[in-house]
DNA sequence: CCAAACCGTAACAAAACCGTAACATTAACA
DNA sequence: TGTTAATGTTACGGTTTTGTTACGGTTTGG
């Protein structure tokens, strides 16, 4: 999973980001001083990083300076007092990718957040292949022996996670918090409905699936070959 | 480096412990009482907790809970004085790994304590090997000269449980506790059925086998030739 | 050497679990 | 607003798993 590192010194809002994207699945990092926030980000190489401009020991641009210098390109999202333009011009200029001005709504700054690491995430491989199919992540489509097949918005979801996480005993609720978020209230035999017509739609003999095996008590395993 | 927690608060053998582990060249964090270690474990991550079940304030056993109620899975080994059995069972029911009587060879735990830190060390690879078998955890799969052999949700849980705990004589509470749960009501021998099936898939010649011995009177055994 | 205790193992019945179809509900969209 | 697709639930049946029982062989202790 993602990781976020957020460099603010203010408590509280520190403690509000942290919750908000752990609430989204992300892993979080924190330092509430410039000096810990430039180790944090050389050290565990997040996925992305907030960083409020007003700091203890090294300011937000400093910091945003010195990682660009080590060649670490991990998106850097500013968080800035309001009407500073020229702040926000120099972070921009100093490496920064994005800003969002206090007060922000949180919404807005998980929204952009995640732009940054679909684009991290993409940058990986985007492209599945699993017998005579292939996922294809950016334009969402699967195909089979070069036919088109139709997925349902869940049932590529799924098929995404198979994916990503193959070769694993993946529990029901592993999965459902995964695909279907984590206050959902399904029932976990839904996953088998969708294992069901997910069968259906790659397995070359959906009553002997070779693909998706079913681990009973637990859940699935997706697995090539 | 592996951080070691130690949670004792007789500081004679605290510090022996302490010692022996810092010569063995690990980071020791020690608490002399339950409250103090409960907060080192919640707070320091470390790789493995040594517990002392006798402890001012909380108790050995709440410590255990209490850890595992917060999702932490790091191994704890506790420290009983001798002649407690039923304290032993109620500890590993709470979440123990593994357990050593007082008085113990420091050696003995030592080794102990390795094998655990071990299997954090390479916290990918959960993988038991013994005779031309792989167990691999994160897959559930067990080979057997790199074919596949299927396991029942029992059979998986009884075979992970015995590598878990090789070279020990165990009795049939105990396996019973640790795999069918502190709350059931089965017949010891449906162990010996386990066992028989097991052994099946396992063993070179089933009939004389070399993993799993039996123990009279007592239980099973699990080792390595 | 015998009786008792214990374990290996096969057989069987009950229970648990999953595949799947059918139905109900919600969302999407013209 | 009506139509269609997607999603979630339920229920039934087949299969697998599991726990027990029983029988017989082996070990143990006197």
């Amino acid at each position: 999973m993602e990781t976020v590192l957020i460099i603010e010194d203010d408590s509280t809002m520190l403690r509000g980001l942290k919750d908000n994207f752990e609430f989204k699945g992300y892993t979080v990092l924190t330092a509430s001083d410039g000096e810990a926030g430039l180790n944090a980000a050389l050290d565990n190489k997040p996925d992305l990083i907030l960083l409020d401009i007003m700091l203890p020991k090294i300011n937000g641009y400093e910091i945003c300076r010195l990682i660009r210098e080590q060649k670490i390109d991990t998106p850097i999202i500013m968080l800035t007092a309001k009407g500073q333009e020229s702040d926000i011009i120099l972070g921009l200029n100093l490496g920064a990718d994005d800003y969002v001005t206090k007060p922000f709504s949180i919404k807005e700054l998980l929204a952009r957040a995640n732009a940054f690491l679909r684009r991290s995430r993409n940058q990986q491989t985007d492209i599945y292949e699993f017998g005579d199919c292939k996922l294809d992540i950016d334009s969402r489509t699967l195909t089979r022996n070069e036919k088109n097949i139709d997925l349902s918005p869940k049932e590529f979801a799924l098929l995404h996670y198979f994916l990503k996480r193959q070769c694993r005993a993946l529990t029901r609720d592993e999965i459902l918090n995964a695909v279907w978020g984590y206050n959902c209230f399904v029932t976990s035999r839904s996953i088998d409905r969708f294992v069901n017509t997910l069968r259906q739609k790659i397995e070359p003999d959906p009553r002997h699936p070779t693909f998706i095996t079913t681990i009973r008590e637990i859940g699935y395993r997706f697995q090539i070959a």
